[in-house]
DNA sequence: CTCACCGGAATTGTTGAACAATTCCCTGCC
DNA sequence: GGCAGGGAATTGTTCAACAATTCCGGTGAG
């Protein structure tokens, strides 16, 4: 089993604190967001252990101030907790890759279907295709996926609500920890990226029934590739 | 400002701990369950604040177990937190109610339209709906409302998702907290009784588009109801 | 050699006390 | 009545301790 002190032999303490002591409020939730960008990263990868005593040494924190952060993200199932074992960063399996595809087919198409499509908000999306595209013809991988998330987190963005933006995070989220559980991710997204395209052009065509659908469609099938590539 | 201590004069430490020591682990949990249900039942009334001292002394637990079932029950924004003034239960207000409606107009639609409709779902909805009919026919206005929100609830069911399930379930929470602010939520869901009779009745005969559609329609309704309660 | 068992060491779960920083609230002054 | 000042209460955080549990290495039996 990793252990998080592995990839940080030395202690880091204090490692930029917000501050010397004026912004004192909120340690807790700092800890929470360090420990969130660290697993986004790949810093931690899933499975790993994090250890109370040497976390809150590496951070210099409180081990009680660690848990309470500890508390938050679990909530987000971003760590499991087993009850006398310690927390470790979470690893999605493929009933978690089916879960997240259920909730991205109802929100997703959804968005499409009834959210509010301004201007602003197709352009906006209009030139995230392109940055994908251009990030695919350059071979940046990473570029690409990023754009291909920033995408879908703008469609359910047209539905205008906070709780769903915050869901889709989550679920972007765990979608990341699925890719760094597996040795190599690679070309995952270039498959997808035509149909964006197509996608997008649905919704400027004003035929959001056919964009729905389609995109439902999609969601199909990237489950499908994705549970595959697991599998094996 | 009303504060806990003022429902609990008298301190009643440790009513049902969970057995003598057996059932040691995760005593944040249990605290944090404990304050859900009585913020859902009514018992802490939104905008009520959260003593530290009086809470951990009252659930005969330390002040830091308190605080972790704190970071949790924020998370799930049950709970307001004001750095150095304390936290409250949430007192939801129009733009809250706004932003409900905007999930449930996403999610409720989208499982009526693409959720997996078995013969068992239908039946139970068909059976909700007419535990609200008879609710209403006898004038039992609570359970009423619980079999409104059951059947909406077995809605986003149709999705087999459980987060989408979780979030429902926190918007029903909320929803419950708008009324409690509410000082008489009379008849609310009276009104609604026969257009979850349509909905169930559309589902049954297959017409999910039409379903989908007057549930949207529906939900805006109750939107504006509930808006104009508030304001006035 | 394998495996079950056992005891110490490490880790988690939880508590209580302590202290700085902030906010609350009451009092006295104008 | 309004306003400044100054304890008192409350929050934010840390530290040290202890019970309960799990982990780990060795030991002995088969």
């Amino acid at each position: 089993m990793t252990t998080a002190e592995d990839t940080t032999p030395t202690a880091d303490a204090d490692r930029d604190r917000p501050a010397g002591s004026a912004e004192y409020a909120h340690t807790a939730g700092w800890v929470a967001s360090v420990l969130r960008a660290r697993i986004a990263a790949g810093d931690l990868t899933p499975g790993t252990k994090l250890s109370e005593q040497t976390l809150s040494t590496s951070l210099g924190v409180s081990r009680n101030t660690l848990r309470e952060a500890f508390s938050a993200l679990a909530g987000e199932s971003v760590i499991t907790r087993i009850p006398n074992r310690g927390v470790f960063v979470a690893s999605p399996g493929i009933e978690e890759v089916r879960e997240i595809y259920r909730v991205r087919r109802a929100i997703e198409p959804a968005a499409v279907l009834w959210g509010e499509l301004s201007a602003e908000a197709l352009e906006s999306m209009e030139s995230i295709v392109q940055r994908a595209l251009t990030a695919r013809d350059d071979g940046a991988v990473a570029d690409m996926a990023d754009a291909n998330q920033a995408l879908h987190s703008s469609v359910v963005d047209l539905t205008g609500s906070s709780s769903l933006r915050v869901l889709m995070d989550r679920v972007l989220a765990e979608m990341r920890l699925v890719f760094h559980a597996m040795t190599s991710a690679p070309d995952f997204h270039a498959h997808f990226v035509e149909r964006n395209v197509r996608l997008v052009e649905r919704l400027r065509a004003g035929d959001r029934l056919a964009a729905a659908e389609g995109l439902r469609a999609y969601l199909d099938d990237a489950e499908t590739e994705l549970v595959r590539r697991i599998s094996t």
